[in-house]
DNA sequence: CTCGTTATTTAGCAAGCGATAATATAGACT
DNA sequence: AGTCTATATTATCGCTTGCTAAATAACGAG
């Protein structure tokens, strides 16, 4: 119906090369153009995904492909295109959040002696704060966990497996007991969950609750990081003694060793 | 029309509790009705009621009310009878779910110092947990955030007005710093958030995400709180005095005053 | 300029969805 | 029992949604 005119632009002409998925490499060109004329297969590839990514994460999976062409200034049939089902473009999204942000360097970064423990706390949920804790990201992520846990438990699992046993072991340093190489049990695990879960928490309420924060989140988690080392001093010792005595007894009947 | 029988009586059987809240209204007949014949309209509301909340629980506000009614062994029209829409049915599943597991009495256990500070603690969340932390009430919530922050940001606003001043002054008392009248300070609340935070996230970690968990929540929360109880005694006063050395100086634009 | 390729749009189907009106039937009362 | 009322079901409407096929138009090569 006559929507033409607007923009006769040559811009997608210009755009040549595709870096199919490496945002690094991304050029200023920052935000989503309208870019209604004809595009490169690969361009208008990544025009949809991006728009997927901020259309799901805004309204849910449950979002329709038409609100989505719309908004992306395309035809819906278009979508299909280039996806073969929304199932396909959902998995592409789920994909694309997820894989690539995370930083193989964390592990390094944790485990660096050199620096203090504090410090490389606090530069580490600089980073990862920075990578996870937006919008889509975090939305993205609960949405998978409300409809499937599989993406999520094996989020999870990543962190336990590469993130946790270095936290454990560059704790059990910073409190002066235990040895390096002894396997970190799951008490030390959850013990460590609960500042990691804080801090996701305070995600959770800004971007999901949308609320207004009053405290930056890089103060907060320097007041929690700077708690739970000075509490770690005493309580990780005794953490430890307690996993370590009942390590290899007989299952105990104690008032809960059921998980709820 | 064909795919009768099936679940039949089993549905009609596994939705029985239906007693569960009037104790009136209905004469003693002793039999509980088998929810497949005729009900009583309240008890018929409730079995909906009970029936959608376990429902969009689990599937989220997307699922269909068809598929609701065919769980519950009623047709679909059935539900327009006692519910104008959808909307109304899933405004009633909030409603219920959200108001009836708030205990007033919480903050007054929270600041009964005839107790000391970490038992007071333990047993808020061991109530609270029971209350809360389950799957319906966890992934309710999640969905409700998710589709509108309304809901959450007055739930949130309760726990800040009527738990969080209790659990700062608490604090205060139990590092032997501050006074019971100074109001509390947003970096005040959002240190606590830190450990409630903490909490809740395991909640996720095993309602949402349905991780198996290897910790028993309880015996996680006792760790987490003395951790927490511990490095307060030396970070809360430094905290307080952060707060106040800045309290009444002109907003200062050092290196992160906004949110993120 | 012409023409072929292909990105994009137009048109439309079949199933799914919330919701309504008409019909049937269970249960209480006389 | 017979009757009446409210509960529950059958049938269906109008709209939405994922998806497809055919038509159109932009771009590049000769």
């Amino acid at each position: 119906m006559s929507k033409v005119s607007v923009t006769r632009n040559t811009v997608a002409a210009k755009s040549a090369p595709v870096t199919t998925r490496r945002p690094a490499a991304r050029k200023e060109s920052g935000r989503i153009p309208a870019a209604k004329a004809r595009l490169s297969p690969a361009d208008r590839e990544r025009q949809i995904i991006d728009g997927a990514i901020a259309y799901f994460s805004e309204v849910g999976f449950s979002g329709q492909t038409r609100e989505l062409s719309n908004r992306l200034g395309i035809t819906q049939p278009l979508l299909y295109r280039y996806f073969s089902s929304k199932q396909a473009l959902v998995d592409r999204v789920y994909q694309t959040v997820f894989e690539g942000r995370w930083n193989p360097a964390w592990p390094g970064l944790l485990s660096n002696r050199a620096i203090p423990l504090r410090e490389r706390l606090i530069e580490f949920y600089r980073q990862y704060s920075a990578a996870t804790y937006r919008p889509d990201w975090i939305r993205i992520y609960m949405y998978a966990g409300l409809s499937g846990p599989v993406l999520n438990q094996r989020y999870i699992k990543l962190i336990r497996r590469e993130l946790m046993p270095v936290y454990c072991r560059e704790l059990r340093d910073y409190c002066g007991v235990g040895d390096d190489k002894a396997p970190v049990a799951d008490e030390e695990v959850e013990f460590v969950w609960s500042l990691h879960g804080g801090l996701f928490y305070y995600a959770v309420r800004h971007n999901i609750y949308q609320m207004r924060m009053h405290v930056d989140f890089m103060s907060k988690a320097a007041w929690a990081i700077d708690n739970f080392l000075a509490g770690a001093k005493t309580t990780y010792p005794r953490l430890l003694a307690a996993v370590s005595s009942t390590a290899n007894l007989p299952p105990q009947k104690s008032k809960g060793s059921r998980a709820r």
